[in-house]
DNA sequence: GGCCAGGACACCA
DNA sequence: TGGTGTCATGGC
């Protein structure tokens, strides 16, 4: 039941937006590097930081890994708090580079239940950085929750906001098909629904559902 | 000039 | 276990 529900929220999303063909990285160590840069953060200024990156020839783990860190913080400086993402980022390098020897394959081929608690075991890396790497970087069925999931779906009645990560994240993974497709366009769509039109102050719960809401022009600036 | 953006962590009660 | 402060840039 809640099932088919989830499924028509998504049906409709994808009418209204189409595939969003997420995500935006040209290679799974890009994605990676994305998922870090971007928390907290507004995506055009992480790829201000990743440009900088593949202009200095850097997006690489190993060009990442021997970076002196504060060349490193300058490097990714647009992306904001870059001191704490410099440290991050070469947290995660040193990770696939002691444990996988730099290869991001060799991570991937676990078991993604197993990857996801090394990921998590990672100074810097918090749930949804590692699910959005899972699923992105490693195509691996892990859904991933965001501040937008949580407003909108709470703001439908259909989760308590206080849930956990972890609470939100199994409401729908019990009840969506394993399917990293489905979970791929899902957090997408619901992303591209969030910054249309789902603000942390709305006038109505209607801000965040659909652009005809009355207060949409305005909310969404 | 204030608000907001695709979080995570340390610290404290 | 839950609440709060900190990290910081750039667009609107």
């Amino acid at each position: 039941m809640a099932g088919k529900q989830l499924q028509k929220i998504f049906d409709t999303l994808l009418a209204q937006y189409a595939p969003r063909h997420w995500w935006p990285g040209e290679t799974p160590f890009e994605v990676c590097v994305g998922a870090i840069l971007t928390q907290n953060t507004n995506w055009g200024n992480v790829e201000k930081a990743i440009a900088n990156l593949k202009t200095a020839d850097r997006l690489s783990i190993t060009g990442i890994a021997t970076l002196m860190p504060d060349e490193l913080a300058a490097l990714i400086r647009p992306a904001g708090y870059f001191n704490v993402k410099a440290t991050r980022l070469q947290a995660f390098t040193a990770f696939v580079l002691q444990g996988y020897h730099g290869s991001l394959d060799q991570l991937f081929a676990e078991p993604w239940q197993t990857t996801r608690h090394e990921l998590l075991a990672v100074k810097g890396i918090g749930p949804e950085t590692a699910d959005s790497i899972l699923l992105y970087a490693g195509q691996k069925p892990s859904f991933v929750v965001d501040t937008y999931t949580r407003r909108i779906f709470s703001r439908l009645g259909l989760v308590d906001e206080q849930f956990s990560y972890d609470r939100l994240r199994d409401y729908f993974m019990d009840r969506l098909p394993l399917d990293t497709a489905l979970f791929n366009e899902y957090h997408a769509l619901i992303v591209e629904l969030g910054k249309l039109v789902c603000r942390p102050k709305p006038q109505c719960a209607a801000c965040c559902l659909s652009t005809n809401c009355q207060h949409y022009a305005h909310s969404a600036g």
